[in-house]
DNA sequence: AATGTTCAATATGTCCTACATATAGACAAA
DNA sequence: TTTGTCTATATGTAGGACATATTGAACATT
């Protein structure tokens, strides 16, 4: 019984997986959604109908509907049958990125992603980022003097968040928001975060008088300590 | 009765939402696994049990842990019960993410997103690609030499997600695959596809004799007509 | 005309029972 | 040790039943 020639093999082949009928009824739901091209609002069949179509029990169809209304595709409501929504794209992330069940690749991928994000704002912030932006950053990053060390994380969380709402750009700061966990994870695992050589004031000086390259360069120099750790 | 004023009404107040116990149970389930620490493989109570702890019936607990199977938080085996999985996490993203149904102002944001992300990748490419990477990049550039329109697409796509690839993390890479539908789609809506003043060979030969900077303003110069459109 | 009230129809929400089916785990056979 | 056989059992599916909220209409009130 080698056990890890075992996981090898598993990971190799993949495992058979024997869809039921709520994963079938899932996918025609999905495909039935785009195929009609329904707009949001619009009314769906009702529960016995969709079973009867199918030609399998409404709990089936009831299994697969939770599905759907979970990722907020569709929403229901008692007399009058479903009507498609508008789903929020982040919810359904949200319930699984949890750092304790993701595993550590995957982890490593998700910290990578948010330097990625971080370099990459800088051109939507100097496109929409106002005055009034720049002095709420600018208060936050005054707050750290003088603090102790659980307010330094609560306030680095803050100032980051900061910079993502001032892209304009809601989705990458809901985005930003649910990566928070498994960022401080990360760190969590490692030694003892140090900071790189331009801290939070330091960007927000770049921002009020700097170019855009020289903010590029700033938060370059602030994450560095991070770039360093990658292989 | 103003239909347009009830959407907008109904859009700025939220409808309210009475929780059914499938909701109640898929959270509590959740909370379940995250407070027993459980890892991947450890293997979870069965249905009838959960259904009794919980007093609800066997129906509502099936909901629930159908939603979560269709996250790949669980595996379900027929006689040995079922198992903590360790979730894709893009998985759930990948069923919502359809340019049809998502709303105008997400589909934005999530353009943007991908601009945002373009920028980011220099930083963990000059960090991990090699030659060999770069001649494949060079081959997929020079294919675009005298081809047609649908071709070029094709390409437009092949390049970028090399691009994506040679940052060695298959998550960032998969995400992108991801929001490749909405990508076409967004630019499907602009009047015509133009391209910056730097394109692929020119990116790539920054990537073999320049320095992260000069790439970063290509790369910049290669998606300006993007940014042009941003306000 | 706008707001309240009443009321019946009905689609979803929930529970229950029953049975089919795959398979884990034990044991037997090779 | 490997391979075949068997059985108990947890999930998968079906279908019936009823509770309940809520729509939409009809009607009364201000």
């Amino acid at each position: 019984m080698n056990e890890s020639l075992i996981n090898d093999l598993s990971k190799n082949l993949g495992r058979v997986k024997a869809n039921t009928m709520a994963d079938d009824v899932e996918l025609k739901l999905r495909q039935y959604l785009k195929k009609m091209s329904l707009k949001p609002g619009d009314a769906l069949p009702k529960e016995t109908d969709l079973a009867e179509a199918l030609g399998v029990s409404r709990n089936v169809v009831r299994e697969a509907l939770s599905r759907l209304r979970m990722l907020g595709m569709i929403e229901t409501r008692k007399r009058k049958g479903m009507v498609l929504a508008s789903p929020d794209i982040l919810q359904a992330f949200e319930r699984v990125l949890d750092p304790l069940i993701i595993d550590d690749t995957t982890l490593r991928d998700i910290f990578e992603l948010r330097l990625v994000l971080e370099m990459g704002l800088a051109d939507l912030l100097y496109v929409r980022m106002t005055e009034a932006d720049i002095d709420e950053l600018e208060q936050i990053a005054n707050n750290e003097i003088n603090k102790d060390k659980s307010f330094l994380v609560k306030n680095e969380i803050a100032f980051h968040g900061k910079l993502y709402e001032m892209t304009g750009n809601s989705t990458l700061k809901r985005f930003q928001i649910m990566l928070l966990p498994v960022f401080a994870y990360v760190i969590a695992l490692v030694d003892k975060p140090v900071s790189g050589k331009i801290d939070h004031r330091g960007l927000v000086s770049i921002l009020r008088n700097g170019s855009k390259e020289d903010f590029k360069k700033g938060m370059y120099a602030h994450l560095k300590p991070h770039f360093d750790r990658l292989k």
